[in-house]
DNA sequence: CTGTTAGCGCTTTCAC
DNA sequence: GTGAAAGCGCTAACAG
């Protein structure tokens, strides 16, 4: 194979072939208006010839600022729902020619705050972040910075900047007080890990609230324990213990946990829901490919990215923005539960 | 609210209450050794005073390159597989220091050809390109700035640069083996948009040429529309006109197809794999959750993601790195075939 | 151990 | 319509 050495071709050379000087070529590219129309046939042509693709560094350093980029920084790719949130985002920003920049905490505050400083030094012109709890240091090193932040999927009053969510707390306290509404007395909880993700912790709040204005009894609260993407077999694993609760309904924070108990359920020969009714959350596709189809929340994964990249387009321009959006969920009633 | 106004400090803020120079600010920050322990002390003072960040875009330029970002471009990131490769390809970069930029081609060959010119303007040290064809443009591009770049998901002799991926003919004519080895006789096979997809266009090759040697009937052959992320509905709503062609098994190019088309048969009674055998591709989550659980080719996403970063990194450091690496797939026998 | 001098590739004035 | 000078924020190379 032949050696390959970077080969950026410059401004310069590009000047020289259509014989001008370099603030011409310039020019040619972000004002061709100003430019003769000869001249900039020749540049056209010069570039064309020499491959020359401008170093947006340069210029980014040079204007004094906007690379067009936005980071966003959500916990996993893996999970559909802040996917969706992803292709919420980018679809509001590639109108506007903004890029997206994309970065994993993997559930984890302190890769967060390693993620945050490290993009930071790339200068974009803004931020979405999952969640809305975070350390102090990066709450203040954002504020004291001065970009657009939009912190996601929760609400706040206090926000950094923007907040464009619902309330998990809400989310959860509805569909526990639906789940009482069909009749289940005995509705166990299980969540995902909470000591690293926030929205688990809030949905935990609501349901204990449904179901003490519901006169019904809490039972023992199941947490499944790595900070990571949830899987079908972690909801499979768990199912036994909380049998033990002796629950007629079980609530997951995911619905990637009640597929894997509803398939653990029928192992064991327990009729979903006529024994046991089962409640997701996310309304993820597998909801509805799952056998009986799953009763869940349905959550805008993809309008809290495009909002969320609204917000910070307006902001970036200017305009005014809302500081807190809420976003509507909703209960998808299914089979699942009867 | 407050206004924001951008502010970040810059290094001669830091040297200035320091009381150094903006050399010895530099140098405190990429080889605090060669720094006095004193000195250190207060420019690390200093910095956290005025939640310095360093600009890496100015440093980039001055140091002649490496931002230190690689560029990943994929289809979509609604779709698992992908979301795998980049997983993979995280991991691979991240101990190194080295971030991730994303971009999503929406499966569009234009899309990508803006893509690739838009990002090359920042400068990343490497690309991760999904597929092996694309336009002359693109690929002349890329040859001529002499970036590390690899091409994956599918293989071929002539890459960019270097290739990571599998062989879609070879996974397909495998399958459709297999198929024949359990007694299917009319195996029809059903393909995602074929257009602007290369790998279903060899998958499509590998089954032909499986039905000839096995001197089995080539059906009619399905395509699936639109260019976009599967949706289980797309295999659901395909399911009647394939059923025309009297098929005994159908190949689907996606679990998700095949997903939505044992739904849509176990809706109008046709058992599954009594009466039809039903295969898919990709081996997603939802392919153990469906039942009867589906029979479908384990393909590489997440190995494939990880190799690229590794073979792009190697290639960054002038190590040799292979031009071309097979990954193995293999075929998963579950239930939903004979 | 620390400072000085250049200069990365481009854009912003301000002239011509 | 085009060019010359200056400088964006930082680092490499050399002095001291």
């Amino acid at each position: 194979m032949t050696k390959r050495e970077k080969n950026f071709p410059r401004m310069a050379e590009v000047a020289k072939l259509a014989g001008v000087t370099v603030m011409t070529v310039s020019r040619a590219l972000r004002s061709p208006a100003k430019v003769a129309p000869d001249t900039l046939k020749r540049i056209r042509a010069a570039i064309d010839k020499t491959g020359y693709v401008p170093n947006a560094l340069a210029g980014a350093l040079s204007a004094g600022g906007g690379g067009k980029t936005i980071t966003a920084l959500i916990p996993t790719v893996q999970h559909a729902i802040f996917a969706d949130t992803i292709t919420g985002l980018s679809a509001a920003l590639r109108p506007e020619g903004y890029h997206l920049v994309l970065g994993e905490t993997g559930y984890l505050s302190e890769e967060e705050d390693a993620l945050v400083a490290a993009f930071l030094s790339r200068r974009p012109e803004g931020f979405l972040l999952t969640g809305v709890t975070r350390s102090p240091r990066t709450r203040d090193l954002l504020k004291r910075v001065g970009v657009p932040v939009v912190e996601t999927w929760e609400l706040t009053n206090t926000p950094i900047d923007m907040v464009v969510g619902y309330s998990n707390e809400k989310a959860a306290h509805e569909m526990t007080v639906w789940l009482a509404g069909r009749g289940y007395k005995r509705i166990a909880f299980v969540s995902g890990p909470s000591r690293t993700n926030e929205r688990a912790r809030r949905r935990e709040i609501g349901y204990r609230r449904a179901l003490k204005e519901q006169g019904l009894p809490v039972l023992k609260i199941f947490t499944i324990g790595a900070p990571a993407a949830p899987q079908v077999e972690d909801g499979a694993a768990i199912l036994p213990e909380v049998l033990a609760e002796k629950p007629d309904a079980i609530f997951f924070t995911s619905d990637i946990y009640a597929v894997g108990a509803i398939q653990e359920a029928r192992r064991r020969g327990i009729a979903v829901p006529k024994e046991l009714g089962i409640a997701g959350f996310h309304d993820l596709a597998i909801a509805t490919v799952i056998e009986p189809k799953l009763t869940t929340v349905h959550v805008p994964g993809r309008e809290i990215g495009y909002i969320a990249g609204r917000n910070i387009l307006a902001r970036i321009r200017g305009e005014p923005a809302p500081q807190l959006s809420a976003i509507p969920f909703s209960i998808v009633a299914r089979d699942s539960t009867k």
